[in-house]
RNA sequence: UGGUCAGUAGCUCAGUCGGCAGAGCAAGUGGCUGUUAACCACUGGGUCGGGGGUUCAAGUCCCUCCUGACCAGCCA
């Protein structure tokens, strides 16, 4: 007999065989004589339904006592199923009861809010939407790493404890194992860094951009993918405290190619999710959000269109009268002006390049001229801002004049320098980040559905 | 962190002008020979987020704290 996962059971070519399947309970339905179990195991979005009659073993004492959420191991025979909705059914000889979940079990066979699954992350892969959610990031993920290794890039493991102190990304959390209320001081009366498990100040990253740059420039064409924290007090639907980001950096790319690396990219892994995870996209469509095809289709089919800085500025100027707060050339973009251009304006992913320098990073290429910077933002419908990017400043004496002028120690930048030193070469990247690219393929609202486990300020639970 | 809105049964919510605490689903019991968010009948279930105040009387009005959502900022 063979064991089998739903999604295994669903695809057989026909009915008849014996199986043993194993999975939890989603609702019950008793009738006279026989009792139907709609049973889930999570390997697709459908379950299976199971039709015990009262001849079973133990099915007055034990099948008729079995509830939503309760674990069952099943052997019986695929049979053709006569209702409707289903191709399948299994009819058992056999039903093995592993746990049943007592009347409190918190799932129930009906809808629940995203805000009240959040309170039970314990629980909540067990519904429709979150499992749904969980396949999916899997899938893109794989996908991910499909893009990158196809197109010989190298897959770098950056660090997650980092001692540089000014990646200039945020806030960052401190890691230390000095004790909070004895620490060892200084004689000035500072905490004393030197007798800390590193010797100075430690932070988890917030990025794994320079460390990427390092290998960029050994192996060519490199990328991470991995955990990334930054200490905001951030409280919104696109901002949490540790999320994951994938992070290309390239040799020899200036920023028009990392523009149309970015752009092959998104297309790439919206038509992954198209091609490889249906069911779940069916399910997003019809329960959270009705444009989830047309928006993918519309991603995956039409050019980006590319405006710099300058340009979007003059279009948002027009519009002025439209928002909270009117922009001018020199201020930063904000949410509602990204919104508009992505949505409004051209109602589709907008690629927002050359930026003033003042509002971006230091180590940002800077333009001819002398006023702009070569950077990147793709901004998407409903989301804003999805990856962020730049060709970086290979010019020695330009980023040594850049850091100095912003306030930043050379010293501590020493070995970023030394790259520039050292057989300097052009070169960019961009960060993804990974949860706004499911919450655009998904439709939901918020990120703290589509993360395992989301940390976010007042709240690292499971 | 600032602004706005919300918190009532396990879940989703209603509760009018301040006047007996409600519904659907879930749970429990019974019924039903093919159901599929099954159906029918009955039963149990409440610190109305916490604290304080006004009032003969507060879920409802006032103050305060907590929690959540949304908007903004930080960004990916």
């Amino acid at each position: 007999m063979q064991n089998l996962r739903v999604k295994e059971i669903l695809n057989l070519p026909e009915s008849g065989i014996q199986v043993k399947v194993n999975g939890w309970v989603r609702t019950k339905r008793d009738s006279k004589g026989f009792s139907f179990l709609e049973v889930n195991d999570g390997s697709c979005i459908k379950s299976i339904q199971v039709i015990v009659d009262s001849s079973v073993d133990g099915y007055a004492e034990n099948i008729l006592k079995i509830t939503t959420g309760s674990s069952l191991t099943i052997k019986g025979v695929v049979k053709d199923s006569p209702g409707k909705g289903q191709k399948y059914e299994i009819h058992a000889g056999n039903v093995f009861i592993h746990g049943i979940a007592p009347q409190e079990y918190p799932l129930q066979k009906k809808h629940h809010s995203l805000e009240f699954l959040r309170e039970i992350a314990h629980l909540r892969p067990r519904t429709n939407a979150i499992g749904s959610v969980s396949r999916l990031r899997s899938s893109l993920s794989y996908g991910v790493h499909q893009f990158f290794q196809d197109r010989g890039f190298y897959y770098v493991n950056t660090p997650i404890i980092t001692t540089s102190d000014c990646e200039g990304a945020g806030e960052m959390f401190r890691v230390t194992t000095l004790d909070l209320r004895e620490a060892p001081r200084t004689e000035k009366g500072d905490i004393d860094y030197a007798k800390d498990f590193f010797g100075k100040p430690a932070s988890l990253t917030v990025s794994g951009q320079l460390e990427g740059e390092i290998y960029a420039l050994s192996l060519g064409n490199v990328y991470t993918f991995g955990p990334t924290f930054r200490a905001e007090n951030s409280n919104t639907p696109r901002h949490l405290a540790e999320f994951w980001m994938i992070e290309p950096e390239m040799a020899f790319y200036h920023l028009k190619e990392d523009m149309d690396l970015a752009e092959e990219f998104v297309k790439f892994l919206v038509k992954y999710v198209l091609d490889k995870n249906s069911d779940e996209l069916d399910f997003f469509n019809a329960r959270i959000d009705t444009t989830v095809f047309s928006r993918l289709e519309n991603i995956a089919n039409t050019s980006f269109e590319r405006i710099t800085y300058t340009e979007a500025i003059k279009i948002l100027e027009k519009n002025n009268n439209e928002f909270e707060f009117p922009v001018s050339w020199g201020v930063d973009i904000q949410s509602e002006h990204e919104k508009y251009l992505s949505e409004k304006v051209f109602n589709k992913p907008v690629i927002v390049f050359d930026y003033p320098k003042e509002i971006k990073a230091f180590y940002m290429r800077l333009n001819d001229d002398e006023k702009t910077v070569g950077a990147m933002d793709v901004l998407v419908p409903r989301i804003g801002e999805l990856i962020g990017g730049s060709e970086r400043e290979e010019r020695y004496e330009m980023l040594s004049k850049r850091i100095r002028s912003i306030g930043l120690s050379e010293e501590d930048y020493w070995w970023y320098l030394d790259l520039r030193k050292y057989g300097t070469v052009p070169h960019a990247g961009f960060g993804l980040g990974f949860e706004r690219l499911i919450l655009l393929v998904t439709g939901l609202q918020n990120i703290r559905d589509v993360i395992p486990f989301p940390r976010y300020p007042g709240n690292a639970r499971f």
